[in-house]
DNA sequence: GCCGTTTTCGGCCCGACTGTTTTCAGTCG
């Protein structure tokens, strides 16, 4: 396993002790920084070190000569003598919950030292009886924030976000898919679907059943298996890092039923098999019967086929209306990531973003886009490094020379602007209509605020081509603002301003729900994936997902145009109101 | 702990909100 997440997960542990324990900020900073910088370093962080030595990680930014040395003695001898030490002094159970948003470090640490909590469990417990509200500087307000914090998170846990679960997947399939004796591999379940949060990953091969001890087999050796729960001749299953995967193996002749059955959603097969039966039919994994005789199941297509509908792409079966569209032969004819030309959502290190520009234009062209919009923050967003107006400016020259010397790839001049609290922009007129492609996005809101109308007002701006992650929901998090959706999409339409799929594995907003929403009312989508590092513009994936989950089309979504028709589709708006 | 046309010390993103206080600590983005 590459040791880049270890190390990063070990940095980031070490953070979490020291600021319970009261160390300085910026020490706690360092780490965490460090550890973004190396689980986002795309080579093997072991090979660089053997190369190149601790001087080859000091090159890291972020990375000095104590993290280097910190390293190179986990990577020399499996230990880190600094993280052992740090370890000791804290109560491990406890400090998880510092992921938890609103318990912060010093929260914990009274909890910790006054009323003698050492687990999640103590905490659950003086949050219940009131003893934490009794303390100084703690009220019954405060208390009832944190409850309904770390509620949130535990519906999360044992769910995974789906951009977390995609790589493990992509990985174990592509291994997996190596194997001679593996005639086809998929996951299956709500990975499958996309769904923003995956229960438990699922994963089906088709092979001859006497060779699935020896798939089985090479299943659990994978290098990140960190514990083997199951082997036997047909299922496996092993804990990936903090994931539970489960592999099956079946038989070519009911491959596509046992695809279909595992793929769900459950909701989904109940709805199919009760059509099935009133045709007398009976569908199973095993595949669709009537009476002792099997009439398909060798693919998901036969298994629809057989029933009289059309096969069903796995995003839309939620029981949303896809089986009847499916039996009328009205199913969407869904977008493709294939038919994605760029990214109109991305941020460079002149914001909070990680890379340079020419990098930036360099992995888009790689991924064969055409055109990529830098759309770093602006002026009044000071935590995340906002442009001012002269920056800006200095950034849009940048783009121009890069733009000059790079062929088959175009940096859009862009921003995400931010809608400030009485819905006006963040720069004025005159700078935003210098730039070729406008995001708006709230992204601070008071409490219970409802942001509706700080969004329409953003709309009418002749200038904003989109609105950014409209209801600024981060999965597993926190919920998003107040904001009616309905209102939204209507003045999207109104005044031809699109919405965005943001790609972001913990945003994913719009939602599935709300994309289908916005198509229904022919309104256009972007999709960004709100990239802050070069490795995250695989996001495009999920964006694309969520789209599909929407119901959209190629003609709803504004990033499968090519560049010129793209920058006449944004002139659009302008000329309209002007 | 990192870093350097403020360079080997002394900054490091910092303003706003919330709930608790009565001038502020904790947390967030």
């Amino acid at each position: 396993m590459r040791k880049n997440e270890e190390i990063a997960e070990i940095l980031d542990r070490l953070a979490d002790a020291l600021e319970f324990l009261g160390e300085i900020p910026y020490k706690v900073r360092a780490y965490r920084k460090a550890a973004r910088v190396i689980e986002n370093y795309p080579e093997d962080i072991e090979e660089l070190y053997r190369r190149r030595g601790a001087g080859g990680l000091m090159d890291l930014p972020g990375v000095g000569e104590r993290i280097a040395k910190k390293i190179a003695e986990y990577l020399e001898t499996g230990r880190m003598r600094k993280y052992e030490e740090v370890m000791a002094q804290v109560p491990k159970d406890l400090i998880d919950l510092l992921s938890v948003p609103g318990i912060g470090p010093r929260t914990l640490k009274v909890a910790y030292e006054k009323l003698g909590v050492r687990t999640k469990e103590d905490f659950r417990r003086v949050l219940e009886d009131g003893s934490l509200a009794r303390l100084p500087g703690f009220g019954p307000k405060k208390v009832a924030n944190i409850k309904r914090a770390l509620q949130l998170y535990e519906r999360m846990a044992g769910r995974i976000p789906l951009g977390l679960a995609y790589p493990i997947v992509q990985n174990i399939v592509g291994e997996l898919g190596k194997i001679p004796e593996v005639l086809e591999i998929h996951p299956a379940g709500s990975f499958r679907r996309m769904k923003e949060t995956v229960g438990d990953i699922d994963i089906l091969a088709c092979a001859d059943p006497k060779d699935g001890r020896k798939i089985i087999e090479e299943f659990v050796s994978l290098p990140e298996v960190v514990q083997v729960l199951a082997a036997g001749d047909t299922k496996g299953s092993a804990v990936f890092g903090k994931y539970q995967v489960d592999l099956r193996v079946i038989p070519p002749q009911s491959y596509g039923a046992a695809l279909q059955y595992f793929t769900g959603s459950k909701q989904h097969n109940i709805h199919l098999r009760t059509i099935a039966r009133a045709k007398g039919l009976k569908i199973s994994e095993y595949g669709v019967f009537k009476g002792n005789e099997k009439v398909a199941g060798k693919t998901e297509e036969e298994v629809y086929a057989a029933v009289g509908m059309l096969w069903i792409p796995p995003e839309l079966r939620e029981d949303r209306g896809e089986i009847e569209a499916a039996m009328e032969g009205k199913l969407p004819d869904l977008v493709d990531y294939g038919d994605i030309k760029g990214d109109l959502h991305v941020h460079s290190h002149y914001s909070d973003g990680t890379a340079t520009l020419e990098e930036i234009a360099l992995a888009a062209l790689k991924m064969g886009y055409e055109y990529v919009a830098v759309c770093d923050h602006s002026q009044s967003v000071k935590y995340a490094g906002g442009l001012d107006i002269d920056t800006l400016r200095a950034k849009n020259r940048e783009i121009d020379r890069i733009n000059a010397s790079l062929k088959g790839i175009r940096l859009l001049k862009g921003t995400e602007v931010d809608i400030l609290p009485d819905g006006s922009l963040d720069y004025p007129d005159e700078v935003l209509a210098e730039l070729d492609f406008v995001i708006a996005a709230v992204h601070t809101w008071r409490k219970d605020e409802d942001v509706t109308e700080r969004i329409v007002k953003a709309m009418e701006n002749p200038f904003v081509h989109a609105i950014a992650h409209p209801t600024g929901r981060l999965i597993g998090k926190r919920e998003g603002c107040r904001v009616d959706m309905e209102e939204v999409v209507r003045k999207a339409r109104e005044t031809g301003t699109f919405l965005e799929i943001n790609g972001y594995y913990e945003r994913l907003d719009l939602n599935d729900v709300n994309a289908r929403l916005a198509k229904e009312n022919g309104v256009k989508i972007t999709l960004g994936t709100d990239t802050h590092q070069i490795g995250q513009l695989w996001q495009m994936r999920l964006a694309v997902g969520t789209a599909r989950r929407g119901w959209l089309e190629k003609g709803d979504v504004i990033n499968v145009l090519g560049l010129e028709e793209l920058l006449s589709v944004l002139r659009v708006k302008r000329r309209e109101c002007s």
